[in-house]
RNA sequence: GGGCGCGUAGUCUAGUGGUUAUGACGUCACCCUGACACGGUGAAGGUCGCCAGUUCGAAUCUGGCCGCGCCCA
């Protein structure tokens, strides 16, 4: 660290800016910690004042005034603060070294964050603070998005409530409307950002409107127009009727839905009987027919084909054609071609140039207003007009019969309108040129997607891959940078809007109407934001982006497009990998969506729980990459945690002693306390794992070995066994040694546990003596901090094992919890007996045994005595003398055992197992039987002597 | 209809050829033991979806079936 500050205890950076706290090496005895609540009557303060000495007073412990549970609230708006105030996050100019950078996928302005956003948050912030901490040169950029249609049709739903229409509004009335709506979002988004704790960098916070983007999305627009990937033409397109606008093929969901399937009878044009059976779901569209066509290999129809029919209530007469597309098993396997209104019709139109052309029946409505439309069905809607074509087929004798019919129907995505197909003049992007770089970036491994299962679906799109219908008839978005001449009937597309026409040098120009699709401007996003067109210098330090991370459902709309965006305008892969998250979902296990309501307010959950808490709730237990329910007892959870480090604090403040440094690797060799030289072990092993699992995107299995580390082996284990040495009464250097040990381990783990909760952890280590002034921008510490100790976990592994045996020989026995009967231990081999006879002390103290008598292999068992037989040996536990002999425990136990022992010695009589099975395999099976078979040997030998004979 | 993925204790989950199948939540029993009852200790709970196959050996590999989910038509 550059500054070598900190030691006062609580900095409140609104009166002391971290950077202007005074150099106070002081020790770490909290001062002045808010009073969280009455302290239970119960508990240590209170046994202590009663109790004729304090624990730990012989040694000079400190009393902590942390209270036991921690209040978020009391902390995390102060470390936002102290964060801001020091700039931590705003990503340095010109940095030596590695570079670490994101973008944070713009939030749309449409509504404000869910606690889906926070997941993404929760994974991206860790990645941020991990390499921060590393020393990279971290950015991180926040920003927000337009998200064009989206937003457009929000406030138009909002403006309806109201009784306004925002078609009827002017243009510049609108776009005011909808930028009111945008400013009131974004605030909203912004502040939920700040509450979340995020490391963004705010001082390169962007919009996808700004003048910046602007810029870019038209650079972008006129290049591609340039080269030709950009084009303008008749071309059938998803139409939504409702918001009166072109959509993106990915801006329709198709849906199964049931409708009336129509079999209408076409009569022949020459007045014969009869006439061409079709079957359709569209009646109202006969209108716009301009042949029925049939299979060329149908027999059925081979007659009909070249005859003329007349469309029923249009009175026109139209040819029957053939064509492959049809296809014959379907309905009476005769097909009406209404070519403007369906695309397989306009592709078998195509086909047949001689065809009258196609006439427009729709307006932009989707009502009935074509020249062709019989006066009967002018002005209707399709779905009345469908009804009504129906009845007037019925009453004119043409209607041959209806059935029921599912079959899957175009829904706009946004208005949830029936799509209608209809040829009309858009702008539209060639993507397969474009499509190319991004696979082959894919396949070489360029751009890695995590997890790698995606790939697949990935190539799949990305190879069919259709040309983007970009422009939208709308007026929130970016204008069409394209200016029409009236002269001349050509386009001008320049940078700088056009005072002439290029081509005809007119004045009379007519700028484009229309406004780009909202992703013309997101795609973009990991150069636009570091400024793009312009050469920066954020562009030179910063891109390409390290990492993406982003839900898997926008994984066409906006990665792959990245992709292909990075590729054609920087050259370069927006970033190297793509972490998807999954989606959450709540206690029914529904997803969590806007529309189901059922996503709380992350600020709420917020304002409850903490952010660290919420965050680290995101992480775990559920995997991060998976779909998967999160709610109360997964917020307990993270909850829990928290409040178990903030008490491993707690319990450790004491026995920092007064000006103490801060903490380094404690000198530890092979004749230290073993639970030091086992903790240093199991944190080197927990900390590689951690490191490991956040270079392999896999944050989840970094939390998982966290929790269980700082819980289990810390907490629960370690804190347990040193109590003794911390106590003073295993001699002071091994009390000075412990001391060191746990500080040591409880604030590193801090370090490794603050970019997954930050604030708390801040906090925490702000109470501890540290050097720097901030959590957020300390070291992460070498692994090799503390030495790899096998032989200790293997030793340890035999002291924990003994305790649990003897714990479970008391639950099982009944023995009272004040009782502390004798125990003794037959260890199973030299080295056990010889940890064991060392480590005595702390075995007959954790498992509350008044002595604990190690025997020889020869020794008989103690008389009347609860046994059990385990791989280190064979543990004993006085009887009460009350107590029944309960033996069912031990006949479990052999139970299971025997049925193990069946299965080794079924397969070492296998032959075939001995001839093809590695010699190690085998030898490994004879030795787990042997050691099987006497371990059964002395359960047995234990039954015998109880009284009670072995079953079987 | 096509493609992809997933089926492991009541729930969620780890585990890509030899482990007495991991952990969390929940459940049961005991315990307010010098930080934590948002806690401690111990326990119960699994034919690893089903059927075949490969292999000395399958939760793990292959095929089929069943169920669920997602994407695309």
């Amino acid at each position: 660290m550059v500054r070598d500050r900190g030691g006062d205890p609580r900095p409140d950076p609104r009166r002391d800016p971290p950077d202007r706290v005074p150099p106070a090496r002081g020790h770490a005895r909290l001062l002045g910690a808010p009073d969280h609540g009455p302290h239970r009557a119960r508990g240590a303060g209170a046994r202590r004042a009663a109790g004729p000495r304090a624990p730990g007073e012989a040694v000079g412990l400190t009393e902590s005034t942390l209270p036991p549970r921690f209040d978020p609230k009391a902390i995390e708006a102060r470390w936002q603060e102290a964060w801001a105030r020091s700039d931590a996050f705003r990503a340095p100019a010109h940095p030596p070294g590695a570079r670490f950078s994101m973008v944070l996928p713009p939030p749309n302005v449409t509504g404000v964050l869910t606690l889906g956003h926070v997941l993404g948050g929760a994974v991206m912030d860790a990645l941020a603070r991990w390499h921060r901490m590393r020393g990279d040169a971290t950015l991180w950029v926040p920003g927000v998005d337009h998200a064009g249609l989206a937003t457009y049709v929000e406030v138009r739903r909002r403006l309806a409530k109201e009784g306004v229409r925002i078609e009827e509004l002017t243009r510049e009335e609108a776009i005011a409307a909808v930028d009111r709506w945008r400013q009131d979002h974004e605030r909203r988004i912004v502040e939920q950002l700040h509450a979340g704790g995020f490391s963004l960098d705010w001082s390169r916070y962007r919009y996808t409107m700004d003048a910046g983007s602007l810029r870019a999305t038209r650079t972008a627009f006129v290049a591609l127009y340039q080269d030709g990937l950009v084009y303008r033409g008749e071309r059938m397109v998803n139409w939504d009727p409702v918001l009166r606008t072109a959509v993106s093929d990915l801006e329709v969901q198709s849906v199964e839905e049931e409708a009336t399937l129509a079999y209408v009878r076409y009569p022949w044009a020459d007045g014969t009987l009869g006439g061409m059976e079709v079957a359709t779901v569209r009646p109202e569209t006969m209108f716009g027919d301009v042949a029925i066509a049939v299979h060329p290999d149908d027999a059925r129809y081979a007659d009909a084909v070249g005859r003329y029919v007349i469309v029923p209530l249009a009175h026109r007469r139209v040819p029957v054609i053939a064509d492959a597309a049809v296809d014959p098993t379907f309905g009476a396997g005769a097909l009406k071609i209404t070519p403007r209104h369906d695309p397989v019709d306009r592709e078998i139109a195509l086909r047949h140039p001689d065809l009258a052309s196609p006439v427009e029946i729709f307006d932009e409505s989707a009502r009935l207003t074509g020249s062709g439309v019989p006066a009967e069905f002018r002005g209707l809607d399709r779905a009345t007009a469908r009804t009504r074509t129906l009845e007037a087929l019925e009453r004119d004798g043409l209607l041959v019969r209806t059935e029921r019919y599912r079959h899957s129907v175009g829904r706009s995505e946004r208005s949830n309108a029936v799509i209608e197909p209809r040829l009309s003049m858009q702008w539209f992007v060639r993507m397969a040129p474009l499509a190319a770089p991004a696979i082959a970036g894919v396949r070489s491994g360029e751009i890695r997607l995590h997890p790698e299962r995606w790939t697949p679906t990935f190539f799949r799109w990305m190879e069919g891959i259709q040309d983007w219908c970009i422009s939208r008839q709308v007026p929130w978005g970016h204008p069409i940078p394209v200016a029409h001449c009236r002269a001349c009937g050509q386009d001008t597309v320049t940078l700088e809007p056009p005072s002439q026409c290029a081509h005809c040098g007119s004045r009379d120009l007519a700028p484009d109407p229309d406004v780009l699709d909202t992703w013309m401007t997101s795609w973009m996003w990991p150069f636009a934001t570091l400024g793009w067109p312009e050469k920066t210098e954020d562009l030179a330090e910063y891109y390409p982006t390290s990492v993406l991370v982003t839900g898997r459902d926008i994984v066409f709309f906006w990665v792959a497009r990245m992709m292909m965006a990075g590729y054609r305008f920087t050259g370069r892969a927006p970033f190297s990998d793509v972490y998807f998250t999954g989606m959450l979902q709540d206690d029914q296990g529904r997803k969590m969506s806007k529309s189901l309501g059922n996503s709380p307010d992350p600020i709420d959950v917020i304002a409850e729980r903490g952010a660290d808490a919420l965050r680290f709730a995101m992480l775990f237990p559920n995997p991060v990459s998976e779909d998967g329910p999160f709610g109360a007892p997964t917020l307990d959870g993270a909850r829990n945690f928290l409040t178990k480090v903030w008490n491993l604090v707690r319990f450790t403040l004491p026995h920092v002693p007064p000006g103490a440094p801060p903490p380094a690797p404690p000198e530890i060799s092979t004749s230290s306390a073993l639970e030091n030289r086992w903790i240093l072990a199991r944190y080197r092993r927990a900390a590689e794992e951690i490191d490991h699992a956040l270079a392999g995107f896999e944050p989840t299995r970094a939390v998982t070995v966290l929790h269980g580390f700082v819980w289990h082996d810390l907490a629960d284990r370690y804190v347990e066994v040193a109590k003794e040495a911390l106590g003073g009464r295993r001699g002071d250097p091994v009390l000075r040694e412990t001391r060191a040990t746990l500080l040591f381990v409880v604030e590193r783990s801090l370090r490794r546990l603050h970019p997954f909760a930050p604030h708390v952890t801040e906090e925490l280590w702000h109470a501890l003596p540290h050097d720097g002034d901030l959590l957020a921008t300390a070291r992460w510490t070498p692994t090799d901090e503390a030495p790899a100790d096998p032989e200790a976990e293997v030793a340890m592994e035999s002291v924990l094992e003994t305790i649990r045996l003897l714990r479970n020989l008391r639950a099982e026995e009944q023995v009272p919890s004040s009782a502390t009967p004798p125990a003794w231990v037959r260890p199973a081999g030299p080295e056990i007996a010889d940890v064991l006879a060392r480590e005595q002390a702390t075995v007959a103290r954790l498992a509350r045994v008044t002595s604990l008598t190690l025997l020889g292999a020869t020794d008989p068992a103690p008389a009347g005595a609860a046994g059990r037989v385990a791989p280190l040996g064979e543990c004993y536990l006085e009887r009460p003398t009350a107590a029944p002999a309960a033996s069912e425990a031990l006949l479990r136990e052999r139970a299971k055992l025997t049925a193990l022992l069946e299965k080794e010695r079924a397969r070492l009589a296998d032959a075939g197992f001995r001839a093809r099975a590695p010699s190690s395999v085998v030898a490994e099976v004879e030795e787990k039987a042997r050691d099987l078979a006497e371990r059964v040997r002395r359960i047995d030998d234990h039954l015998r002597a109880a009284g009670s004979p072995p079953a079987g």
